[in-house]
DNA sequence: CCGAAAGAGTTGACGTGTCAACTCTAGATT
DNA sequence: AATCTAGAGTTGACACGTCAACTCTTTCGG
């Protein structure tokens, strides 16, 4: 029933155009934070999310949520950080219960220094670029975007509006 | 130097805010995809690329210009395809040039499907629900945009040896 | 107490993407 | 003609992401 008639001309000329630009985006803020921090995006995110919870350690569960990331992705880029040495898996008590993941100083370090270059280069990018109007417009549809598509994944599940 | 201060926080979720819809909207858009065509957005950008070219045969270098990806990815990309029999690469006569590109039948097929199919996703989530306003300050922005991240492209030379 | 189900985390396989090193040919240099 | 070099394409190593299968502990039902 619903007439899949394709894209006209200029519909894909505009999608096309945006996409090109988000993706020339994130990949001139990834570079230069590679360059500058030699810290990848993966490794930012992992990072802000620890830093942001001010010392204390946090559990595999917690990360996944909290970056909205796989569980399993969280374990995998945890494995390539310790290697790194940026974070520590460390064990909770003699009850068997899983590891607790923490920032090693090394990982502070790299954090504090990434969000002051990153935070800098999106500003540099991004911020300073936007007019008051497009930043508002940008907001007003990101928020509709994300209210539409956070609810999809619940369907069912308690309206979370308390 | 410029001043690099932190994000201030209304900075940081705004920018959060906006990465976070954007995340979540190619998610839903490559999940789709994916389990609608069985066609992931890899293998959707390079079926749409040689369709374009209306059976005639690209090169790899044409494949990497047009799609903005670096040659090697296209290599391994196109690697994967032709075991999914997507495509092929026929050589070039006894001159020994290397590898023209073209879609087999299946590839053919599979490209007009998810064409029609992502186009009508694309509008259903994101053109559909857009008001002109936005659409225009969304153009706006992304002509600004990969003007600036474009023009930038060649000036990144790797100075050194002058 | 024993065993099934549930929750947390890990692992392996594989597709995707980047970087650097490599092969091969063609055209330029001498 | 012999070689040097530039361009085209490939390959390998490794980081990133996803999916499904697995381990281990806790918990719940008999």
């Amino acid at each position: 029933m619903t007439e899949t008639r394709p894209l006209e001309p200029q519909e894909w000329e505009f999608w096309d155009l945006w996409m090109r630009a988000q993706r020339l985006l994130a990949r001139e803020l990834e570079r230069d934070l590679q360059r500058e921090c030699d810290v990848s995006k993966a490794e930012f995110s992992m990072l802000v999310t620890l830093w942001q919870a001010a010392g204390r350690e946090m559990r595999v569960g917690e990360l996944s949520e909290s970056l909205d990331w796989d569980k399993s992705r969280v374990s995998h880029q945890l494995t390539r950080m310790e290697k790194r040495g940026f974070v520590k898996r460390t064990k909770y008590g003699i009850d068997g219960r899983r590891a607790g993941i923490g920032l090693t100083t090394e990982g502070c370090r790299a954090a504090q220094s990434a969000i002051l270059v990153h935070g800098g280069n999106i500003r540099r990018y991004v911020l300073d670029s936007l007019t008051p109007e497009q930043a508002s417009v940008i907001r007003a549809w990101s928020e509709q975007a994300v209210d539409r598509l956070e609810s999809r994944r619940g369907e069912t599940a308690s309206d979370g509006a308390s």
